[in-house]
DNA sequence: GGTTAGCACTCGTCAGGGGAGAGTGCTAAT
DNA sequence: ATTAGCACTCTCCCCTGACGAGTGCTAACC
């Protein structure tokens, strides 16, 4: 399983020559741009070595090697040196969260598009799911003649609203009556007890509206099923410049699959609920259609606790290095901003 | 320019043979697949003449031919018969506007869905302009010690929040005075008026506030910001099945036009306003890239008022019958829905 | 014993050539 | 005016052969 230091070095060129040229890398290359001190018949032979232990494989006879899944996954657990993120991109981000609002969802976007940007692979950002999310406030805000605006804030800083319509005889007043009770019962609650029992505790009090009630309870409902859609997917489109997706059909079926909500939910669950970021590798990702593609993750975190996950998707010639720096930053980015916004009010 | 009755339907046969088969056609095929009662021969002397007067084109010698622009143009202005929806499609229309909420964004998402959905190309919807749009309601909502959300409702029922922070010494009372003041101040009016004038009417009364007038002042700005890009564009996959779009260049080239707001805006200008429904083809894009594109695109109304575009892009080998059909239903259905929403209550 | 030069071999790619097929335009007959 | 026949054109596809990149093996070298 060890690898002598020249095995090591031969291993690392070629992964870090084929992550580049996306060509089958052959002896001759190796031996002259990283300038080893030796011949190419030398690097041959251990080449067949590697092979032989199944870190390489060789597409077809007499063409240059290209790395395994289990070649990359060498290369990531021992070989490569993360790549720092230069100034200017660190400049980027700071720019881009610097005015940005103080709504999670804003977050969640623009940490998307930032990793999107910067590695350009495919990004994913997703928010915990909600059944563990505490509502924090809920208001009737009168509109209309006959309609108001219901407003729910969630516990990490989700906002969602809705207009609904009104019975005939309700005032502002009412509305007012009928946010107190509904705030009293279920502020500081999760989601889950909340449909429980809660609901017939305000069914009880407020009698008089059961219309209404119905449809707030409503609102909060949407708002966790928006949630859990609220899958951040961007920059599919870079993928479009990788050589390994240069035919359609190729691209087709990845967005078809793209578009799955559960398969994402699928390629986000890192099994163990690890710190730190973790990369699946070509058939690691387990599903038929993603062989040729990495998955690079992280948790974020709020206080400590695991909040969602970020992630990105390229094909398994992705330059680690790089992402797996990306995706380190800016998940320590991620969970420093929600600490900043969210920590210190949100009780405890 | 007027073409006899055979000339004419040979025509129709050719443009419709080319958007079903997406390869040039031959006279043998016309003759044989539409069964004129002549030979090949004739056909071929009409199709002559029709590549004489511009209708038609050749790739090259010797192979079938295909419609020009103007061929087209001519068979959208006079040939072709609008295919109207059938049952199954109403009723999907039907049902996916019955439990949409009120909020016009929803509206919006979902025709566009819609649209892209019921034609497989990409669909298009815009907003109006901002600054023709009137704020209906502003209300501050206290949230917490420290923070509130500022809620903007603009006339044609957009909502739109905020989290904003505040200053210590702000009670519940003071928002709900500067709400009022706001209120006061700027319903009814357009956003361009208030930019104007309005504003320094607040500052003085609200001078103790002036925080926080400057942030609700940005709120609105970005609310119109972000209306502004509020172009929903969705079904650009579905390009990926047109066989003119099988080479990755081209897609790329495409995508990469779609992503620059200014240029959709410009797509979806009609020149003219237009009532009914507009079809550009090719050229009259003006666009360089675009020059294998058609747009249909129609206006949507508040009461009789232009509020917004639908517009649906394909190749010119595009099914104007059916989209042209399919736009036309969906204008009026999103000018009914509108009108059911916000018309009796919107003043006036 | 590890390293290297040399050499035969394999395989993919690319350009060129030829045949098949589809379609045309023209001409002459109906 | 219509049609049959025919020569012509052009694309597409397949086959071929040359080329180049790369390999594995063997024998020589340090």
């Amino acid at each position: 399983m060890d690898l002598d230091e020249r095995k090591k070095k031969i291993l690392r060129a070629i992964v870090q020559d084929f992550i580049m040229t996306a060509e089958p890398v052959g002896s001759r290359t190796i031996a002259r741009k990283y300038n080893f001190g030796v011949s190419p018949a030398t690097i041959r032979n251990e080449m067949a070595d590697l092979e032989e232990m199944g870190y390489l494989e060789q597409p077809h006879t007499s063409s240059g090697r290209i790395p395994s899944n289990q070649g990359y996954r060498y290369y990531v657990d021992h070989l490569m040196e993360p790549a720092s993120l230069d100034e200017a991109e660190k400049q980027l981000i700071r720019v881009s969260y610097r005015d940005k609002v103080k709504e999670i969802s804003e977050v969640i976007r623009n940490t998307g598009k930032l990793l999107a940007q910067l590695t350009n692979y495919a990004a994913l950002v997703v928010t915990p799911h909600i059944d563990r999310n505490i509502v924090r406030f809920i208001q009737l805000i009168p509109l209309h003649k006959g309609q108001a605006i219901v407003l729910v804030v969630m516990e990490p800083g989700a906002v969602y609203h809705k207009i609904m319509d009104l019975p005939e005889n309700i005032t502002a007043c009412d509305l007012e009556t009928i946010s107190k009770v509904f705030n009293a019962k279920i502020q500081g609650h999760q989601m889950s007890e909340i449909k429980l029992t809660l609901i017939r505790e305000i069914y009880l009090e407020l009698l008089r509206y059961k219309y209404l009630v119905q449809s707030i309870m409503e609102l909060i409902d949407e708002s966790s099923d928006a949630k859990e859609e609220k899958i951040y997917l961007g920059g599919v489109f870079n993928m479009l410049n990788q050589p390994e997706f240069h035919n359609i059909e190729r691209v087709k079926t990845l967005l078809s699959l793209l578009e799955q909500e559960a398969l994402l939910r699928e390629l986000l669950e890192t099994g163990e609920d690890d710190k730190g970021v973790t990369v699946r590798i070509g058939k690691e990702l387990k599903h038929a259609d993603m062989q040729d593609c990495s998955v690079v993750s992280a948790r974020y975190q709020l206080y400590g606790d695991p909040l969602g996950t970020i992630a990105v998707l390229g094909p398994t010639r992705m330059q680690y290095d790089k992402v797996v720096s990306v995706v380190e930053y800016l998940t320590n980015n991620l969970s420093r901003i929600l600490d900043e916004l969210y920590g210190p009010r949100s009780g405890k």
